[in-house]
DNA sequence: TAATAAATATACCGTTTGGTATATTTTTTA
DNA sequence: TAAAAAATATACCAAACGGTATATTTATTA
């Protein structure tokens, strides 16, 4: 069982998750903290050193609860190829995502901490590389699985779909336009049936 | 000739607009402000009635001064189809300019204003919507100059260009790797051989 | 160049900032 | 259930925040 602290801690950041993802580390003050959780500054500093730590938990929430829900919504195909496509399809109503997670925690967080905060910005230096390591890794079981051509730069299309799908994201949320999203996940859907599909 | 206050705001917004791009509206204070003109609080707010006035001005100098050079950069070519290869050629080294206009006001500004400045929010938009309304003239022209194809869907292709820049501005920004925005303009340039041009 | 107007500097305002020392309460252990 | 430990609340700190009233300086006009 959680001790005390720890389910403290883990209520903090639940709650402080989205604030922080939607306004960023500047504009989330302290007692934008408190009164989201309903407690004091005194047990918000008993269970993390500073702000900072505070943030980086979120971001960390944010992202571990965004790539778990890629994650099982993969689960619904078998072979790499399959899981491939509903990363796309996985986008494509990502508003419904966007909307409790306050924004996509990559692209505010990337851009909020360029400049502003190192850690933060490792974390999500981090968070991409091992995010498209993991399309590499489809790619190359998809090939071994025969159902994509050997030659395929996997590395290179990897970063190709997560730079769209990035793009797509920022444009949906500053235009209010969710048929970026669409068009992007149709291009990429696309790209992988004339390019990579065997 | 400029009068004194005319000359004083514009060397404000001049000294600003890269201190308000990198930090984002919330993170740039007033101090940061006077640090960074060598004037006063009463020389700003006499020339500015708050913070966010000067954010909106830095945010529309640093848009109109990355615009004039992309239309510079357009000067280089004579038919509507050049000009929009040399689109994408600007941003093979948009590095060069990301570092003195202290990175993409769309980008930067666009998520630092979403849920947190309305005015600057809509100033984004109209920026974005323009660009593109800019592209798409491009296109029909290239049309009625018999380079494009007439059933091209200009609209879509303006937002497909757009969309994917963005990503790969926000990837370069984000990862400090320029190769996505390489990738990105060769994308884009292989999209108009092979689906715009005749 | 003297008077007027415009622009900038100075000194201050109340509020909020992130953070802390300590008192109090709650949870755990014996 | 009593004592010890852990967690939370209270009350405070100096510094920084955005903003303003007014004094002083600099430009402009006559």
């Amino acid at each position: 069982m959680l001790t005390k602290a720890e389910r403290t801690r883990k209520y903090i950041i639940e709650r402080v998750a989205p604030i922080f993802n939607k306004n960023g580390y500047a504009a989330t003050s302290m007692s934008d903290i408190t009164q989201a959780t309903g407690l004091t500054k005194g047990a918000i500093y008993g269970n993390f050193v500073n702000k900072e730590e505070i943030a980086i938990a979120a971001f960390n929430m944010n992202v571990s609860e965004l790539l778990g829900r890629i994650a099982k919504h993969q689960e619904k195909g078998r072979t790499p190829l399959e899981k491939l496509f509903l990363i796309t399809d996985f986008y494509r109503d990502y508003t419904e995502h966007y909307k409790d997670l306050g924004g996509c925690p990559i692209l505010n967080i990337g851009v909020d901490a360029n400049n502003q905060d190192t850690k933060l910005l490792e974390r999500v230096q981090y968070v991409i590389e091992k995010t498209q390591n993991n399309i590499v890794k489809l790619v190359e079981w998809a090939k071994q699985a025969g159902e994509v051509f050997p030659d395929v730069d996997s590395k290179k299309f990897a970063k190709y779909l997560y730079t769209r799908i990035q793009g797509a994201i920022f444009m949906n949320a500053t235009m209010n336009d969710i048929s970026y999203l669409h068009d992007a996940s149709d291009d990429i859907d696309n790209y992988i049936k004339r390019n990579l599909k065997k």
